[in-house]
DNA sequence: CGAGCGGTTGAACGCTTTCAATCGCGGTGG
DNA sequence: CCACCGCGATTGAAAGCGTTCAACCGCTCG
């Protein structure tokens, strides 16, 4: 995976929800920044800082993480190659966040901020695209909050394998029914605002009903409606097509 | 509380982030849209539908709702006078959560979103304001997902208030140390993932603490950084004041 | 004055956590 | 080449926090 395949999933993902001509394609496209591998446990960016660019994910998972005094983490995030997980701090440059790596190889692009700008100068619809990616973040972070609030640990769980397996395949990453999750499972727990053992259990469960069928980082679902009633997933929160947008 | 105040209230929490000149602020307080008081439990928006304006909270307290298959429902979002709760469906007309009043009384005024499309392309620097907003919004909802994931009830709930005081005293409706919550057990306990029963015995163990007096409505923090200290409270993702911004 | 709603309290239940231990695999050094 | 080591996955049992069920109180409003 090249920090253009990268670049190119990143556009191609703006697509999806917005309207861009080839120039503004071409012009993001033509966004540099320094490739770098992060390993685990490293801050991308350190909470407290101010940043001067934006992390674009080129291959493996990487997550937001947030932190209590008495160490608890729960991540908040999750991000997979084609992300720009820091978007959001061009216009929040002083970052409350840790970013880590999820999977044990993760590979990113520091692209910096005064690129971004001169791009959201130049072409109001990519500063549009932008500012619409922010929001489909949002988006998901909503549904975060109804999941862990709301759910118990088996719904929760098949939901966010539903979520995860569809931006997957939105990517063009993988299928919905076959797809990596580059996390260990105290890594989902974190994300699901569970204990590890417990996570453990819950994915034993899932399996033996046949709705995940795990090995090692290759996770397969039989049928994906079948998780998707688990978990009560409803997917239009991510999918975004732009159909509304001829209705304007 | 008038049309004008509810503006004046949103210029100036924009204004405490985005830097904007006097013709920018001028022009955002000339947005003209259509005042409405809307009962309890009547949706603002239903989800599902396209919208074509935003929601500016002009008195009360209102509130964004997800609902489970079975009926639960989860607040993911709240919204105080001043505050523009639906300015992210500019970006995303799909509505897909409900919007409805907490406190018995709501008046808000529907704004256009030709009018704020019109303004967003006129100054770009609104639309930064605007894109900022929206980010700030992030923001308090991944500290919801730390919050609903990872606090036990005590905490959360004092994380609750603490934000709460924070974001109303921010708007001038109030102190840290006092102000109101238009809000009842119930719904507190959907914003926090909680059982209506738990929130009162929660709110009582605060009362008895003396960390929370609460008449009704009214709400007083005798000590509010002890109950800062039990909730974990950093105010750090709120402040967001203009400084980093001399850096650039 | 009755009805309804919000707030309050008690007791039992149960999902999840906590504590503790084992298994399996891949990497590393002897 | 093999033993050792460490991490991730796994499992069992006990404890605990929050839910569930049920009831009652006090106030407001029709």
């Amino acid at each position: 995976m090249s920090v253009h395949s990268a670049l190119d999933l990143f556009v191609r993902k703006l697509c999806q929800r917005s309207c861009l001509t080839e120039e503004e394609k071409g012009a993001i496209l033509a966004l540099e920044g320094r490739e770098a591998e992060i390993p685990p446990h490293q801050d991308i960016v350190r909470p407290g800082e101010l940043t001067d660019f934006s992390c674009l994910v080129v291959s493996g998972m990487a997550a937001r993480f947030g932190q209590l005094p008495d160490g608890l983490r729960q991540i908040t995030a999750v991000y997979i190659p084609g992300d720009m997980c820091d978007l959001y701090s061009l216009m929040l440059p002083k970052v409350e966040w840790a970013l880590q790596a999820l999977s044990a190889r993760l590979t990113i692009i520091r692209v910096p901020h005064q690129q971004l700008k001169d791009l959201v100068q130049a072409y109001p619809a990519v500063a549009e695209a932008f500012w619409r990616d922010c929001v489909a973040d949002a988006s998901i972070l909503s549904q975060w909050v109804v999941n862990v609030g709301r759910r118990d640990a088996r719904k929760r769980t098949a939901h966010l394998f539903c979520e995860l397996s569809l931006r997957i395949e939105q990517a063009g990453l993988g299928s919905r029914h076959s797809f990596q999750v580059l996390a260990i499972q105290s890594q989902l727990a974190d994300a699901l605002g569970m204990t590890p053992v417990h996570m453990n259990r819950v994915m034993r469960a899932l399996r033996q009903d046949n709705l995940l069928i795990v090995q090692g980082r290759d996770v397969q679902v039989p049928d994906w409606d079948a998780l998707a009633a688990v978990g009560g997933f409803e997917g239009g929160y991510l999918e975004m097509n732009q159909s509304w947008r001829q209705a304007h």
